[in-house]
DNA sequence: GATGAATGAGTCTTCATTCAT
DNA sequence: TATGAATGAAGACTCATTCAT
């Protein structure tokens, strides 16, 4: 494992626990197993980790939502392929979600905007799909903005409290958040046979593993 | 308004927008027109503050969420109470509301301990009633603690995104998301009319407001 | 008791305990009962209450060492007299000397310049006296300034170790240090018998107390 | 000179001047030519400072009263010795020692124990030869321990008045010492050719000095 | 006489960052 | 590549003091 890599571990592990502005540096530094002044070679600076971070994971976040909307253009089954992708992204690399939803106002200027940027792309995926998906007559939505809202939080939240170790696989995680997302447009019930080829779930190298298993990534 | 709210607005509008961590004593002191010290004074201390501000906070949720419960004994009703009450409070303080869900990891012993409780006081109401309405049958909920961790989060995130300014008024969010309720969990759609006695919505003393209307409580 | 006193004594106790600096006036006024505010009324300010308590002590001292001094022209009665006074003021009121002894430095200006001037009076005392014993040959000095410091540390000591409730009586507590002084000195050892009438020890105002007993001054 | 021993001297002589409490950090680091956060990577806080001083003041105390005790099993020549190398020492090091002597309560905590643990140990060693002088006849002492106190506040008292530029030489302090300790314990007065192999005197690197002369240790 | 309110200056300490090595 | 040293700015908090009431 690289150092930057390393450095990404320590920094996600503290910001998921006690947030970006209550971490120290050389906290990082002393976690990663480096000398802070060493972090700066690396990762530039404590804005720069964060937003290398961040970009890592939203970068993720629509490589697999854009390998979701591919296979097919039933809005019912985008919208399910969204959500397998992203729930299991979130329930692979939950720290590092954590932190890129909720550090994005830690950022400035340049590095800010373009995370912002990238939020946005994401979420214009789900709000494309559930627009297609009414003028379709597939969904029954009585407000798109609040069920567009409703149902990423929703998403959102797994990293929050989804625990590999626990009593859920991640693949039951995604079925049972398939269904909630039918229920919650209106849609019928998708299918996991429906869904077309499965979605490739990315385990991040910025999230912090005892051991090292899964299909990781440096990207 | 007494100098204590002064200082809780200024607050909690700074919390909500850099985090409890990102902001400083005396910038607190310079919104609320009082010098850094004399906070001290009404508020001991910086911790004090976010303390005294989640347990407004979560006071008048739980407030309201008992009230939700009290006229009916049917879980789709009391639901439908629960969702009303809570995106009710939440739109009406936002502010207040995104602190006391995201600054709860800045509390520290007894502080954290006795947020914590309320918290799990209030989402345990949630909980209670999803369980009857599936023993009753009047919910079709495959994984009860999925159910209620969407819910809530689905919930919560009102206070990030709503603006009383805008397209939607308190009422029809509340329509709105009660319907996103009754799918979520399986239940036929509860109407206005069947909810009972309108839920009272405290507009909190803590939150920042541009002029002062509204219900004001200094709890 | 006056409110002054009360103040004083709450004063003596903690510059002893933690010294003059290391105190608050908060900390002063809760001890004695009173408001912050009140104490500036009747002390005057945190230098002044200090200025107040060593003019209390030393003032006691130079007294008693007068009275010392008075019936004889013998030196060695003399300095027996001069040990017997500052040991009994001394353990009579140990704070008191403390403080008196110890917080000098904290004063200032004028104050400063008064204590310092009180302190070298008292001092000359037993320079003097000393210097008349080693003309009349009664004493057997080798070093006057030498002897005169050992013998001022030695006394001034017991302040900080002398307990009321302990072994030793007062009395008892002069002869030892009687005994110790001829000895510095090479005098013979001057007896109870010859040291004449006996001299007044004022249990200060200023020095904290259980209960309130003995003869009291308010000077 | 390394910066941990400017920091040192710059400390023990405004300790020494103004007090502990009194003195402040960012002070320090003006005397010492450092900027007051540099400090803290030296010394590790004030509180760390004091305690390094003091460890430093007692510890050679220890150490030149071990060597005091070696040479002679004999109490008269042991007590002799043991107030050759105080006297010394605090002649040489008079502001260490003051600090050493008087700021004991500032200390919290283990600082606090094992500096009060280092000077118990080393009224010890006085305690331990007035005891066996006692036994063997050769002290006539009317009260152990009131000897002892007034036998140390003597000595103790050296660095509060000793100048070493002034009319007596280290030598000549130390010969009328044993001249008035000698007497203050009745025992007979033991000359310096009996009392064997001079002690050393250690120049501590906590004492500020103009120019740098002398034995020099670190320790 | 007595106090709560108020504050500017101060406290010790930690911060992210730079740089010579 | 890697780090100990160094620092100015900022952190939360406490201080002695004043003053209107």
């Amino acid at each position: 494992m690289s150092n930057l890599e390393q450095i990404q571990r320590a920094a996600v592990g503290l910001f998921a626990e006690r947030g970006f502005a209550a971490t120290g540096i050389r906290e990082i530094g002393r976690v990663a197993g480096l000398n802070s002044a060493t972090l700066y070679h690396y990762a530039g600076g404590k804005e720069e980790l964060l937003a290398g971070i961040m970009r890592t994971g939203l970068g993720e976040l629509l490589r697999a939502g854009r390998e979701a909307l591919e296979p097919s253009a039933d809005p019912a089954v985008q919208l399910a392929r969204l959500v397998l992708a992203q729930v299991a992204t979130e329930a692979v690399n939950p720290l590092t979600c954590q932190v890129t939803d909720r550090e994005v106002r830690a950022l400035t200027g340049d590095n800010h905007a373009e995370i912002v940027a990238m939020r946005d792309d994401y979420e214009s995926m789900f709000q494309r799909v559930l627009e297609r998906g009414m003028r379709t007559g597939e969904f029954q939505i009585t407000d798109l903005r609040v069920a567009r809202l409703a149902l990423l939080e929703m998403c959102n939240g797994v990293a929050f409290w989804y625990r590999p170790d626990g009593r859920l696989s991640v693949a039951q995680l995604q079925d049972r958040f398939v269904e909630l997302a039918c229920r919650l447009v209106g849609s019928r019930l998708v299918g996991r046979q429906e869904c077309g080829p499965e979605i490739v779930t990315v385990s991040l190298s910025s999230e912090p593993r005892d051991g090292n298993v899964g299909v990781e990534a440096s990207a």
